[in-house]
DNA sequence: TCTATAACATAAATCGTTTGACTTCATTTC
DNA sequence: GAAATGAAGTCAAACGATTTATGTTATAGA
């Protein structure tokens, strides 16, 4: 591990004109930084940027906390968050807390021990409302995507999942469909009760009773919905239409019916939400009419956010609402 | 951001003191240890990392270099390593060149600059030699997992691809199997010339020809296999049995075969390479048999070889050979 | 020849910690 | 009661860079 300074010795200089090579800077005769360049390079020389960061006072890092990495559905967040960093000159570095509260805290704290300038978070449980406050306490440049704070002013990203859920629910009213249900997601996550209150909503407004089981518990998964689906008509209480908290809900949905002999959207029309890429699954189910969430945007406009806060001193915190979109495939044309 | 002297201040002590009680150290009196901490808690205090390592000379950090986050592939991987980085007290961050070369450089020199103690890296692809070089020169802890690199001696992770396919070929031909092709990787990447070389190996100790047209030039990716056999079939050359060089691809070969109304196995053998994560497509298509790759473990094996080399000093590189194993499904029972 | 001005070089301060050497002072030991 | 012990604290030098203020030359102009 070599030093500026051992550069300095070998070529004969002193370690101040080395990092004037090392950051382009004026100041300093053809032959020597001729020489310099050398030396670095003969030595694999490697500046350290602890040191840097710890004078300049800055990372031009950001740092992202999320659940889980190895989950299809942040892939497109991840990469509009790749993309927009590299764009605006920022190296951007992910921690996955594995869904466990105490190591998100420790990859939080990792963030703000001055090795990143920012954090953008993923909030979207119930229980990470204590480290965002956590974070808000601490870190002066914070993005939150997903999730929501109560009371407190600072830089967000959302989807206005409710709306989304409105809008579903009522293309399946203005179809014509009466037993409409819905499939939560897992009520652990805050967009399943924000989706639920959504399409309580629109039933409310087009005078739809919502029955006793007209509204079912499910996850994030296939499996439980399918069975969940399967008890339903079972029970001969089968709907035609249902609203799935998300696409997997809907997949798991569409399973239960065809297994069951029936037909997608004749017999049950299906929307979800997310519009997650599907495992060549669309060979298998009719394609899912779904509320589509531009997650690549969302990804993007966290490090604009977080990019702005940092370069603009006393910005005041923004709040940035994306609208999902109808997809309309065969599971509801 | 507070700093250790504001908080010592603050106590009326010497900011020794509160470094002591930062790194639970002796030589602090309770009442001083006690007011220090209040402090601390009310000014949110969060001590900088950058100073602590720079004057430590170590981060208790893991740098992971990567392809591409984004890739299903690499999910065990990940996990191996996140969870040995744990268990060893490390922490793991992650950092994935959307596979784009600059990138990838950019990212090995982000860690190299001091950020991390040591990096693990991925030399799967042809192209990723120089790479492998540069880190070689600099980093003096680093771990390969996958890639080659002949004649230099560090610590490595590897799976015996060769031996596997010459396995995976053999067992098709002890099947009595006549006409057996093989769909090669991507060629772009190591580990597709191994498992061609295994299957040409296995082929030639059976004593079978290897005709022309029996290696069939595809990728890692479900079309092409598909489009490739269905142009067997359409010409008349049909295999009885195919061994695919990852999954994805006899996935690819398995869809041909079904949507021309041919059976897996009956008329045509499939044996894949990963074991990767079906996406409910094991619905749909016949079970797998693949040569397994214990992903998780050579994570944990990566990290634990890393800190090895971290800890003792002088201790010679390692180079660790996974075997695959043979998983067996339907599509060749 | 002398001075003004570039053009470059250097020393020293700084960033926020840790840590080994050192000081104080109260307590124990003989 | 003096010396030894030990705990509680302080001081200042690192760690490896950047940067400012200052110092030194070389060159050109008058």
């Amino acid at each position: 591990m070599a030093t500026i300074h051992e550069i300095a010795k070998k070529v004969g200089v002193s370690s101040a004109l080395v990092s004037r090579v090392l950051n382009g800077k004026p100041g300093v005769s053809p032959e020597n930084r001729q020489k310099i360049l050398a030396a670095i390079q003969e030595a694999h020389y490697v500046p350290n940027a602890l040191a840097r960061s710890l004078v300049k006072q800055s990372t031009q890092i950001i740092g992202v906390v999320m659940d889980d990495l190895c989950e299809k559905y942040f892939f497109q967040l991840i990469r509009g968050l790749q993309d927009m960093g590299e764009e605006l000159g920022y190296n951007v570095v992910f921690c996955s807390g594995r869904s466990r509260m105490d190591v998100k805290y420790r990859y939080v704290d990792y963030f703000m021990e001055g090795r990143a300038d920012g954090i953008v978070a993923f909030g979207s449980r119930l229980e990470d409302a204590p480290l965002i406050q956590h974070i808000l306490k601490r870190a002066p440049h914070f993005v939150l995507i997903e999730g929501d704070m109560p009371g407190a002013s600072f830089n967000r990203v959302r989807v206005n999942s409710t709306g989304g859920a409105y809008r579903a629910t009522k293309r399946l009213v203005d179809l014509g469909r009466k037993r409409i249900c819905h499939f939560t997601g897992d009520m652990s996550y805050n967009v399943s009760h924000e989706r639920l209150a959504g399409f309580l909503a629109a039933m409310k407004d087009a005078g739809m009773p919502v029955e006793d089981g007209a509204v079912i518990r499910s996850d994030f998964e296939e499996p439980l919905a399918c069975q969940r689906m399967n008890e339903l008509i079972r029970q001969g209480r089968m709907p035609d239409a249902c609203f799935a908290g998300a696409d997997k809900t809907a997949y798991g949905i569409m399973r239960a019916v065809l297994e069951n002999g029936l037909r997608v959207p004749q017999d049950v029309a299906v929307i979800g939400f997310d519009d997650e890429e599907p495992d060549s699954r669309d060979m298998l189910f009719p394609g899912l009419t779904t509320m589509r969430q531009p997650l690549y945007e969302m990804g993007q406009m966290g490090v604009k956010l977080l990019v702005r806060s940092l370069t603009t001193p006393g910005a005041a915190p923004q709040s940035v609402v994306f609208e999902p979109e109808l997809v309309v495939r065969e599971s509801c044309p």
